[in-house]
Order: C-alpha cells, then structure tokens, then sequence
DNA sequence: TTCTTAACCGAGCAAATTGCTAGGTAATTG
DNA sequence: CAATTACCTAGCAATTTGCTCGGTTAAGAA
C-alpha cells in the first residue's frame, strides 16, 4: 500500500462526487474548483478511476462524472489502489540474504504495516465519510442553536 | 507519517546494528556490504541518525557506529522519524473550506491512519525486530532436524 | 611522525514522481 | 451548426531518491 498526496487527490474528488452527484453527473471543472485541483491533473486520476469502474463518465453538455458503484460499495482502499498502483513493499524477491537474513525481518515488517494500513482504509467507504460529515454538520448546528440560547459568541471550535 | 523507501533502508540498516554490533562498533562499509546499500548513501542516513542521537560514531582504524541506546529503546517509528521527516498529511491549514467542506472530512481521515500507523510502529522496537528473527531461526533449525530424523529433503519453506 | 582507517561533509547527477500548462480529438446537446 | 465536456498526449518545473565522486578530520598502527 502506498500512501501519497497523489491518494490523498482522489479520495478528496471521490469525495466531492459522492457529496455533489446526487442529482446529475459532476464535471471535473467543479470539482477543481471545489477542491483547488489543477482540471488536467483530476483528468489523469480519473482516468485511473474510470480504468477501475470507481466513476462513470458521460459526455457533452450536462455531462460530467457519475459514481461507478453505489458509495457504501467504494472503500478508501479502491480509490487509493487506483490512482497509487501497489507499489511492492519489498526489494529483495530473489535477493540472496532474504529467505533467512535480516532483511527479510524488515521485509515481515513491512508486510505487517502494510496489511494493518489495507484493513484500514477498506474498512471505510465513501459513504463512511458522507455520514460522518453530515453528523460533524448536525453537531455543529446544534452548538450554534445552543450557543444562541444561552447568547454566547459562535467559538470556532 | 511518511513511509518511504528512505525509512526501510534506515531501518534495515540498524537491524543490521542491532545484530552485528554486539561487540564493537560496525562499519558503514559492512553494513554496505551486507545489504546492498551504497556506503555514500548510508553515509547521509546515518547523519540524520546520529542527529537524533539513534546511533554513535567512532572515528578511526576499528571505529564505526553503536547503536545509540539500547535496542529495546529504539522504535521503528524512531528512526523512520529521523531520516522522513514527519511531513504534514494535510495541505489544507489556513485554506477556506477546510473547517467544514469536504476537504476536511479527508483532513480527519489521514489523521486518524497517520495515528494508526504511528502507534504500530512506535510499539515495535529493534530488539523486537532481532527477537523475532532469533525466533525464526530457532523454528527452522527445529524443522531441519526433524526433516532429518524422519528422513525427508529440506524443504525451502 | 607517517600511514591507514573510517567517520564526516558537500557538490552534483540520473531517474522517478508530482502537479501542472498547453493543445488537441470525440461524443453529445441545443 | 456551435457549445460543452469527457478524453487523450506531450512536456515542464520542482522535488525526492539513491547514487558517484572527491574531499577533510579524528584516531589507531607502523
């Protein structure tokens, strides 16, 4: 598993999609707007997305990106190994001193880290985040009501 | 966190410390030799090492590096921490519509993974590391001697 | 003292990656 | 037809990675 800002791009247009996609196809040029991305370089990852069927594009005017799968269907992991293709954790595959030497005590490591990291961002799907997003918005109306009650300043917490 | 290649040679390489430095100081060149890192690039490793205080130099004919501390007072996160410098997983400080949007949601995200990965590797130390390889090597010297007592070829498991 | 060893230091370089600009073509709508 | 938007390719500046090369300094050995 490799973790780059390059993952970090697409989850966050993923993101922007599932939350924007409702009612119609999203172009890319919003979500460059939306989220600061440069429109050529959210074209080259979702070109990736598209390879894997993560995003469903149409054409022409009203066109944009779809979701390829409802978003309780789309975990951070797809999205990530799309984009950031699995780059082998390890450099010593029929290197001498792995099968008992101390690389290959690092090399268990990484696999370790690497399976812990997986299990992780599987675990989580997109619609994970919209949720988790709308619960983050509920709180904070309800601080501000509540803060208006008892006529406190709004704290940006 | 950051997980690099940089971060595995630098851990490689003080396993190869912890387990060749039992009675005086290892040479960057052994270390070299052993796994097939350039003495050059060791030698910059090494320096960011020392600045931390995770290994110690001795100059001179039958010098070379000690670990710093004791093997059990060595994390991997540790010495990844001292060749990757902790880069910030987010880019969003000070940027609008990170306090609420979207962009945000992904802000926790990385946060909470970062804080995954940082606790897996601060739990784990060198000695863990060398304890575990001991570990292996006693189990496949066990099935050797079995193999032999009933009379089958080694197996490379 | 002089030679050798090995840490210590800095310049620079090829390859890969990142995020971008620029300039297209193809499909769909009005 | 024109406008829109996906889709595609080339290339570029900045950064990172791992390296070569060429030193200087401290400490032991001759």
């Amino acid at each position: 598993m490799r973790l780059s800002t390059k993952g970090r791009y697409a989850v966050t247009a993923m993101l922007d999609l599932a939350l924007n996609g409702t009612e119609g196809p999203v172009t890319l040029a919003d979500i460059s707007e939306n989220q600061g991305i440069s429109l050529s370089y959210l074209e080259q990852l979702f070109a990736a997305l598209r390879g894997k069927g993560l995003v469903r594009g149409v054409r022409g005017p009203g066109g944009g990106y779809y979701l390829g799968r409802e978003s309780d269907e789309i975990s951070i992991a797809d999205i990530i190994c799309a984009v950031d293709e699995w780059v082998e954790f390890t450099r010593c595959k029929g290197r001498q001193n792995c099968q008992d030497g101390q690389r290959c005590l690092t090399h268990s490591l990484w696999d370790d880290l690497s399976q812990q990291i997986f299990v992780f961002l599987t675990d989580i799907t997109l619609d994970d985040l919209v949720k988790r997003g709308e619960a983050r918005e509920a709180e904070r109306r309800e601080k501000k009501a509540a803060s208006r009650v008892v006529g406190l300043k709004d704290q940006a917490a």
